[in-house]
DNA sequence: AGTGCTGTGAACATAATTGTCAACAGTCCA
DNA sequence: TGGACTGTTGACAATTATGTTCACAGCACT
């Protein structure tokens, strides 16, 4: 035992991919053990089973495992951008369209596991801040079709109040809504969820326009802002 | 080699609690991982560490890791149950004091950590269903003193929409707040979470008056049902 | 004080995972 | 054909986690 045995005779011929190809392929595999377990479960070796390479093969590309993490991460973060701007930008904007603008963001939320990407990131307190402000601008944009268009007079507050309460029920939709379903007793009936965002949108049309009236007939039934401290 | 050293002089004093205590003070610590890491986040040795004993009494006292996840979420789980029972049955249904009961339910999503329990788990899998139905019960308890009350033709769906609309948003708020408020520009202002909420009582007593009425004015601009299939 | 029950911990065993290293093996090019 | 470059891998090391063993040490009871 004072030397090192070494290779044994190969038969089996090895795949060699280029550096581009391996790094996508390895990010692909990690990708999804990142929506599976979150940045915590990702494993050297699993991941380089799934590609059908050795795990040194991945500390080649990435350097570490933290390396890595962060590409993924980073990947998967501009994917959730990327998607968002298009979904925000898509024909909506022409034909000002709620309820196909709230389709699509459920679309990109819940059926592309960007809810649990941004949920898994969130809990282990990555991203705390969007440096796009996305849902500003997202508010931005919707506010001006409405001042110039049907609601001249809607505060801008008032606009961006919409944007993140359907952000927020949305995204929560795409973590907890089979739980949610079978707590509300709805485990079976499979429409009710697009009944729920048909719902939503005549919530927020109908809001959208009574927010926008002159003036306030009930006289705010609102709590006292007591300033406790 | 042959056998065990064994066991040098001990001079430290040993301390002993009850069976119940130390699995008590074990709970309280794991609770307190389980909330900052998650289940997978829960590690024997770190737990032993802030309880002040040696990993293998927590293993006496459980039996294995596992045993002592199950506990743990168990216990945790019956925690915001009964939270939430609690909000749900507080003076607010005396007087049907909506803001009041957002306001509570908020404590003990986001101030309890129950939010990202619930994530949690629901992120690793867990908890898919709900066996009491939390959320169809409280729709009951609302509908029923809506009909009996100001809306006599609210509809019950009406209803339990906006029982799961609430819940959503203020659960996704207590995951990702901080990444909402930061995206929608308001992250220096202190103020917008609880003017967030206010806006979010007006919204849903405005929608309660408006769903009660007889015969809605709009033919209903919702997108055609079309059968996608 | 003696005795039994039981909570406790040092040492050990074992498994999983990341990281290191040297050598192997495709692929391209002179 | 024969290097050079580099993607690839087996073997090993180091660290960290869970689980086991067994003797020790409080505490209650007689």
């Amino acid at each position: 035992m004072g030397h090192r045995v070494r290779t044994p005779p190969r038969r089996t011929k090895r795949l060699r991919r280029s550096a581009e190809e391996a790094r996508e392929q390895i990010l692909d595999a990690a990708e999804k053990r990142l929506d599976g377990a979150g940045p915590a479960g990702i494993r050297l070796q699993e991941i380089a089973a799934d590609v059908g390479v050795s795990h040194p093969t991945i500390l080649h590309h990435f350097g570490n495992r933290q390396a890595l993490v962060e590409a993924v991460v980073g990947r998967a973060l501009e994917g959730v951008r990327r998607d968002a701007l298009a979904a925000f930008t898509a024909e909506g904007f022409e034909a000002p369209d709620v309820a196909a603008l709230l389709r699509r963001i459920v679309r990109t939320l819940a059926d592309r596991g960007h809810a649990r990407l941004l949920a898994w990131l969130a809990l282990e307190g990555r991203p705390q801040e969007d440096p796009d402000h996305l849902l500003g601008v997202l508010a931005d944009v919707i506010h001006a079709r409405r001042v110039a268009g049907p609601h001249p007079t809607a505060r801008r507050e008032d606009t961006l109040f919409i944007v993140v309460l359907a952000s927020l029920a949305l995204l929560a939709e795409g973590i907890v809504g089979r739980l949610t379903w079978d707590s509300a007793r709805l485990a079976g009936d499979a429409g009710a969820p697009e009944r729920f965002h048909a719902w939503l949108v005549d919530l927020l049309a109908e809001h959208m326009h009574r927010a926008a009236a002159p003036a306030p007939k009930t006289p705010r039934p609102r709590a006292a802002p007591k300033p406790r401290r």
